[in-house]
Parts: structure tokens; C-alpha cells; sequence
DNA sequence: GCCAATTACTTGAAACCTAAACAATTTCGA
DNA sequence: TCGAAATTGTTTAGGTTTCAAGTAATTGGC
């Protein structure tokens, strides 16, 4: 099948060797910070990861977010989000109503209580960001935001064009 | 409680912001291409990525490995590689067998139909990573390599300092 | 050789997560 | 205005995941 080695008209079987081990890498990265600060959330709260994450979404809203905000800005499916603020109600963190307006949304928002306590657990937990990253300078800091930005938009592109 | 801004001696709620956007950014990236690769190996061989990721582990380990080397490779409990395990065995892809010089051990290996099958699938999951990360020129995958590099470190040093 | 500590794995409960099917509601074009 | 299409959220089934507690086997100090 490999029959014009100037023209590349062919499939040579690339090597993507680097990108993969940038996407293990990347991933190793994500999963080893993730597990620390949800064993720290757990063993200094008590409270989940996707808890947090609810939670988080919900302080930068005083306004509240429908199910649907919720599940695009947190990647997660429907159905998740639908148990997660399920059980956060029950425990008295978030406040859910009908829309006035269209009887399909949901929309919900911390409560006190839920405000207080998320901004507790927030500050703690910037701290533990900044202790896990401490080894990088300000310059690392930003040239990984770079890289990292120009990472998302290129698999967002690539996602997409798959997508149609 | 500030007495002393010039010594540093005092608790000030120093602003941790950038390594806050830092791992918030990061998280997306991650999620980002783990959803699309996820949903690609479904699509295409109706296959999870756990189990996906299982199947890596051994196919880079041909006389096999342990549970318990697993479970640290892939960062995650024990009890959850025995249901893994379970389900892929049940399926013909992994053989597993007690070690010979230690009754507690449970080798777990590729089948050849489990091996023959993980390598069709990883060769098209290269080229799904390759496309995804194809905005970023080699100079970008070496700066990314070596911040994340760096990066691990340095959670690992934080993650370790707490475990004592 | 004995037994306490450690190691390897399993089990069980609860939570998390996805994908797909579904019901209710709204929107919008003809 | 009517009805098809799209949107919003719930439900269901099947996996994945953690944590904690438990069992079995090995190791090491005495």
C-alpha cells in the first residue's frame, strides 16, 4: 500500500510516541493532585470531591444555576448532576425551586448554611493548591496557563470536528 | 493578629489565585480529552476506559503483573481492580492465577485474544491523541513534558509531606 | 517454633458516573 | 394556530470508585 514517499499520499504509521506520553503525563498529574484533595476534603471535612465541585459552581452564581448550567460547566451527564443536587439538598446545602418562567428548569442555589460552609472549606482549599503547585515558579505558573490554554483549544477543536 | 508586615511573621491570606486557575485549567484539559477518549472507545469498540487502562498496564508487562501493582500503577483502590479484574476475566480478556511461591498473590496476564484485541484498539487511541493534542508544535509538547514533570514532583513532595 | 505485624486481596455499602430512554414543556416554522 | 423539533430534567441499568472492614498468607522478632 505504500507506494509514494514524496507525496505522503500514503499511511505510514506515524509516531505519536510524544503525545502519548504528554497525555499520561497530563493524566498522572490530574489524577495525583485530585486524589490528594479529595483525601483532604474527606479526612478535613467530610465531604466529597463532586460536593465540592457542586458547591464551587454554585458560590460564583448568588443567583443560582438551572441542572443544565451545572452539567456543562462541570462536564458531568444530566442524570448525574440530577443525584448529586439531590443528596445536597437533602443535607440542607442547596435551595431548589421551579423556574417562574419556564416550568422545565430547575434552579438552584447554596443556602446559608451551604455558603458558609463551602467558603470554609475554600479558603483551606486554595492552600492546598498553592502547597501542591509550590515547587513551580511564577513563570512556570504561567507558561503552564499558556500551554495548557492553547492544549484546551486544540482538543476542543478536535472534538468538535469529530462531533459533525 | 498583623503585627509584623515587614518580618513576615504574621498570617496573611496571601493570594494563591494563579495556582488556583493553574489546577482549575488543568482539570479542564484532563477532563476534557479523558470524556472524548472515553466516549471514542465506546463508540468505536464498545469498550470502557478502565477497563482500556487495565489492558495497557499488562500489554507493557508480558509475564504479567500483581493486583497490588495495579492498583498503584493506576492510582486507584485495590477493591476496585478485583471487580475490574473480575469483569475481565469473565470477558476472556485477562487470565489470572495464583503465584506459586506466595498464595496471596493473584497473577493477572492478557490473553492472546485479550492482547490481539488491546493492540487494535491502542493504535487507533494514538491517533485519537495525536489529533488531539495537534494545535501544540513538538517544542510545546517538550515544555508541557517538562512542566508537568516538574508539577508531579512537586504534588508528590506536598502529598508525602502530609502522609508524615 | 511462636505470635504479632504486615501484606495481598476480597467484600459490602454508599456514592458517583455515563448513556440511553423517557416525560414534560417550550419554541418555532408553516 | 398547530404540530414537529428541541430543550430540560428524571429515570434506569450497568459500571466504576472509594472507604472500611474482613480474611488469608507471609514475614520477622523473640
Amino acid at each position: 500500500m505504500i507506494l509514494d514517499s514524496e507525496t505522503k499520499a500514503v499511511e505510514l504509521p506515524e509516531d505519536h510516541g510524544n503525545e502519548l506520553r504528554l497525555w499520561l503525563r497530563l493524566l498522572t498529574c490530574t489524577t495525583l493532585i485530585e486524589g490528594e484533595v479529595r483525601s483532604r476534603l474527606r479526612e478535613r471535612f467530610d465531604v466529597t470531591l463532586p460536593r465540592f465541585d457542586l458547591m464551587a459552581q454554585l458560590d460564583k452564581a448568588p443567583d443560582g444555576m438551572t441542572l443544565s448550567d451545572v452539567s456543562k460547566r462541570m462536564m458531568v451527564s444530566n442524570g448525574n448532576v440530577t443525584g448529586l443536587v439531590e443528596r445536597l439538598v437533602e443535607s440542607g446545602h442547596l435551595d431548589r425551586r421551579t423556574s417562574g418562567t419556564d416550568r422545565r428548569v430547575q434552579v438552584i442555589r447554596l443556602t446559608k448554611t451551604g455558603r458558609a460552609e463551602f467558603r470554609k472549606m475554600a479558603a483551606e482549599h486554595e492552600t492546598w493548591i498553592a502547597d501542591l503547585f509550590s515547587d513551580l515558579t511564577p513563570k512556570d505558573v504561567r507558561e503552564l496557563m499558556r500551554l495548557l490554554a492553547k492544549t484546551k483549544l486544540s482538543a476542543r477543536k478536535s472534538a468538535q470536528a469529530r462531533g459533525l
